[in-house]
DNA sequence: GTATGCAATGTAAGCCATTACATTCATCGG
DNA sequence: CCGATGAATGTAATGGCTTACATTGCATAC
């Protein structure tokens, strides 16, 4: 049996070490670690060379303690589950990473109890700026992160009514968008899926905005079919066949996210549906999993990384107590797939690009 | 235009504010949040009551300095980008949140140096104990996991021929059983798409049970075609291209994972081939996107949560200076869904669940 | 040659919580 | 009624780093 190699223990070198080993002072191994400009090119060497063969990493929490600032900002998305805050989530930690920041993130599973726990943890961690998403919060969360004037951004919406700094796209009229396309080919009897409404502004957002589509047409929405539940394929399918259970039954679904939408689409397979020829369904985000299911589905294209680019560029102005300009407002497009075409028993020769 | 409230700023309160409020000593403030016991307790109330009104958070950093140790596991895995490592990182945290222990996840996109830096940031933050994904990392990593004696833990591996600690699967022994499947429904023209396997101990015994599957029924490894790229929808689908333009042209397709496989199957459909009636397809690990794609993939079914929660079992121990017990092997299992048949030409009535 | 300024480096005061050790005080046995 | 005991609390050292301020030494200007 393999053995493992002695490897003698060593406690965690310090400043100290390093000093006595490049014959200079603690402070001048900080600066030439973190002001490296103001150190000779020869003393500069000679650290390096003691860090080197210490291998010498500074502590983060006496660092934190003593510099009060910690090059780490925190991010507290909703759930990490699902790929939908993916890819913003690594634009925003690439953007980071150039500027030499770390990225700490936590997911609050859509609880706002638990997201001001989270934040809280963040902050006391020292996170020097927070990535937060939607607008919809506890008031103590807020509290707290003015009071200890932590910069933070509000991503993945832009509410013109909110004071508070955000960047995003308009949920409602992303959606509103969408819908009106949907009742453009026909539809008239139409489903939703949404988010629980409740603590998600984005949710509630999007779900107004097929209300108002459908408003804009001179549609009752009582004639909208609703189910409501957390995000998931799973849910996505049970609410699809309740809503296929319903009279008059839904000739188009329309699902809050991509998520649903798969869940859907494999819940209509179940049930021996054809998506879109017996009834559509349209998704919402755009993420990867959009352009893989049978049929690709129709859904609202969100500019992920572009998002989450910016917000590191803002929150990194912010923090350097720069203008980090007004709230962004992103622009979405539909991206046509093959999951939504008019309702059955419409003629055929009509448009439906 | 809504204004913002003025909310005082206020510099983060310490021990010393609260242990002023209570009228007590910052001694007996520690001694009230972590260890209860051991104050009365009215003073107990007293002092809650003071956190309470200022909000108090212990500062981390200062407590990690004090305490020497952190509550908090670090794990590293390859990607965030795809589900793979979602579902078992989800279960390792929950069972940490129920031993009071907070986790912090770094990525190294596959890259040994950067794992090597995550470590070693992990480390200087305090990590208590690192999770980390296979056994191939850089001798300096070893050795700074081993002079700081912070234990550690591979997961998504079992390697009988390891000294180190681990807990996960035999990936060898489980693509030899899916791929000797497939060579018994009468495949002779194997593809197969790999990742980079020179930094990757799980692609690389992945790729060995295919190998050895072949060899086991007398056949020769040098007929299998073999594309290596690394994991993504895309990439998966490229390598499916090029695989369908060799010669002789392969009747199934082995895919180290579920991301290749989803994207062979976009390639096919672009290519109008028919899966599973032209061509055989085949994933490994079974995530949620396995069951969505159509066709449905047949795969190996890895259990994941119960090695995200066994692991965190495992580190707890590890770290309470417990025993943890040997190195874990898990079983897999082969999932059998759609995407898998016999090669084109053969009998109908053949049996081949 | 002296005054001046500046670059390079050193000294030492914090930052905030934990904990070993010291102190206080009430209780109990004898 | 005294000393011993132990629970409750306080005192102060400690940890590793940054940085304001102090010092040094050299080049430049006059």
């Amino acid at each position: 049996m393999p053995r493992l190699r002695d490897v003698p223990t060593t406690a965690a070198p310090t400043l100290e070490d390093v000093a006595a080993r490049a014959r200079v002072s603690t402070a001048t191994v900080s600066r030439t670690l973190n002001t490296p400009s103001m150190v000779s090119a020869a003393t500069r060497e000679r650290v390096m060379a003691a860090v080197e063969a210490l291998g010498y990493a500074p502590n983060f929490g006496a660092r934190a303690m003593a510099a009060k600032r910690t090059n780490t900002f925190g991010a507290i998305i909703p759930t990490m589950e699902n790929a939908i805050f993916a890819r913003g989530l690594q634009a925003f930690q690439e953007e980071l990473g150039h500027n030499g920041i770390t990225l700490l993130v936590a997911s609050s599973s859509y609880d706002p109890a638990l997201e001001e726990e989270q934040i809280r943890a963040l902050v006391a961690r020292g996170a020097d700026a927070l990535l937060l998403i939607g607008h919809d919060r506890t008031e103590a969360a807020y509290e707290l992160l003015d009071r200890r004037r932590i910069p933070y951004l509000a991503a993945w919406v832009h509410d013109p009514a909110s004071v508070r700094l955000s960047i995003g796209f308009d949920n409602r009229a992303a959606m509103q968008a969408l819908a009106d396309k949907v009742l453009g080919l026909g539809h008239r009897h139409l489903g939703a899926i949404t988010a629980p409404r409740a603590h998600n502004d984005r949710a509630r957002a999007r779900f107004e905005g097929i209300e108002a589509a459908m408003r804009a047409r001179g549609l009752d929405t009582a004639r909208l079919q609703v189910e409501e539940m957390a995000y998931s394929i799973e849910n996505g399918a049970e609410a699809f066949r309740r809503l296929m259970a319903r009279a008059p039954r839904p000739t188009a679904v329309l699902c809050g996210n991509d998520v649903f939408a798969a869940g859907a689409l494999m819940a209509a397979r179940e049930m021996g549906l054809s998506v879109p020829g017996d009834v559509s369904v349209t998704g919402f985000d755009d993420i990867e999993l959009a352009g893989i299911v049978t049929p690709a589905l129709t859904t609202v294209h969100v500019p992920h990384r572009e998002m989450g680019r910016r917000a590191a560029q803002m929150l990194v102005a912010l923090c350097a107590g720069a203008d980090p300009g007004p709230s962004v407002k992103l622009e979405t497009t539909i991206t046509c797939r093959t999951s939504l075409r008019p309702p059955p028993g419409t003629a055929c020769h009509q448009t439906f690009t």
